[in-house]
DNA sequence: TATCTTTACGAACGTTCGTTAGTTATGACT
DNA sequence: AGTCATAACTAACGAACGTTCGTAAAGATA
């Protein structure tokens, strides 16, 4: 639907660089100077390749939207227990995350200085990508697994400890993703304390 | 230690209309015009009540820092167990969060943008600072009333799931600081499944 | 060889940036 | 009445901003 980042490996490179600047100083404290210094051109020969600044953080942007909800598609017709389905689903979202660690920076933290138009398009998807976690979280106090809590406030919970990995993951780290991942299902599931039964 | 924010009130206002426009805009994107203007004057006269730019994230980034830790100063010397004293420490860091939502989401967003030296100073406090409640979760692990898990991995995803609050907290929300709190630690401690005993 | 496209360049545009300088009105203290 | 500090103003500084322009070199196509 929406065309892909670029066929040039020249736009590639300055969204991969541009995707790391962001991350590192922020979008408005990036300059185009910067950039075209970090690929090794000059600031007007980005133009060739770019429209304009605003215009390489949404592609990092809706980049960044696109592979979350490529990432729980295959798992929307799954038939599992909703206690077997959100640890599921926590592993995709972090997997999105770790392997994209500088757009994912960008993606939870500049999404502000997107223009109007696409600010909106942005709050509207997220809104609907978050919608299907919680639908996981409902059928699990539907059907009783799931103590009866608020599923959009636990929820708003669940996105704060997985999108905040960025801040501190590092790949030679002494956890794996599918750790991470195991961890904070277990988590959210079963808690810290040590009086519960279950495994 | 550190000289009070300020004695006079138009400083006072300068800052806390600051912590507003860089709560919502990001410090970079926010300029001294449009500061001034909020405020009710020109550019310049901003420099009759302030150093730079610059010394006033410093004042908003380190007055928070000052308020988290005087908030979890009187609970050090609890005798408390480790399971009734993180709940104690969750609510206290909140309770912060949310008297001062404009402050913390700048606390937590924009001290990258501090000069070499103070955000050096920033990174040792805020380290100090985690580290406290690091120390709690370590001491339930070593009496055995938390799992055995990574405390530092463990604080992060609690930090995470405090720190974003400011994100979505409403004051005339359906839940107050004191439930907000109470959920966190509930789910830290037992998690979201039903089967566990003891509550 | 002639033509066209791509991608780089240096120069420059108009704007905005944080900040400084110089000045003036106000009001308090002597 | 005279002095002084405060806090506002206008004007302006030099630097940096995103972006546009015209051009030139290189490579592909014919």
């Amino acid at each position: 639907m929406t065309s892909r980042p670029s066929n040039s490996p020249r736009k590639e490179q300055i969204i991969n660089i541009a995707k790391n600047l962001f991350r590192e100083r922020g979008y408005s404290a990036t300059s185009m100077r910067d950039l075209a210094s970090a690929v090794g051109i000059e600031a007007a020969s980005l133009y060739n390749h770019i429209k304009s600044k605003n215009e390489i953080l949404e592609w990092i942007v809706f980049g960044m939207a696109e592979e979350f909800f490529a990432a729980i598609r295959p798992l929307e017709n799954r038939q599992d227990t909703p206690e077997m389905l959100l640890p599921v689903y926590i592993e995709a979202h972090i997997g999105v995350i770790v392997t994209h660690m500088d757009a994912a920076a960008v993606f939870l933290h500049e999404w502000r200085h997107l223009e109007p138009k696409s600010l909106q398009r942005f709050i509207q998807q997220r809104k609907s990508y978050e919608s299907k976690f919680v639908e996981v979280v409902q059928r699990g106090i539907d059907c009783r697994q799931f103590q009866e809590v608020e599923p959009d406030f636990h929820v708003m919970l669940l996105f704060s400890s997985m999108n905040w990995i960025y801040d501190w993951y590092k790949e030679d780290g002494p956890l794996s993703p599918e750790e991470i991942a195991k961890q904070i299902a277990d988590l959210f599931l079963h808690g810290l304390s040590n009086n519960r039964i279950g495994q």
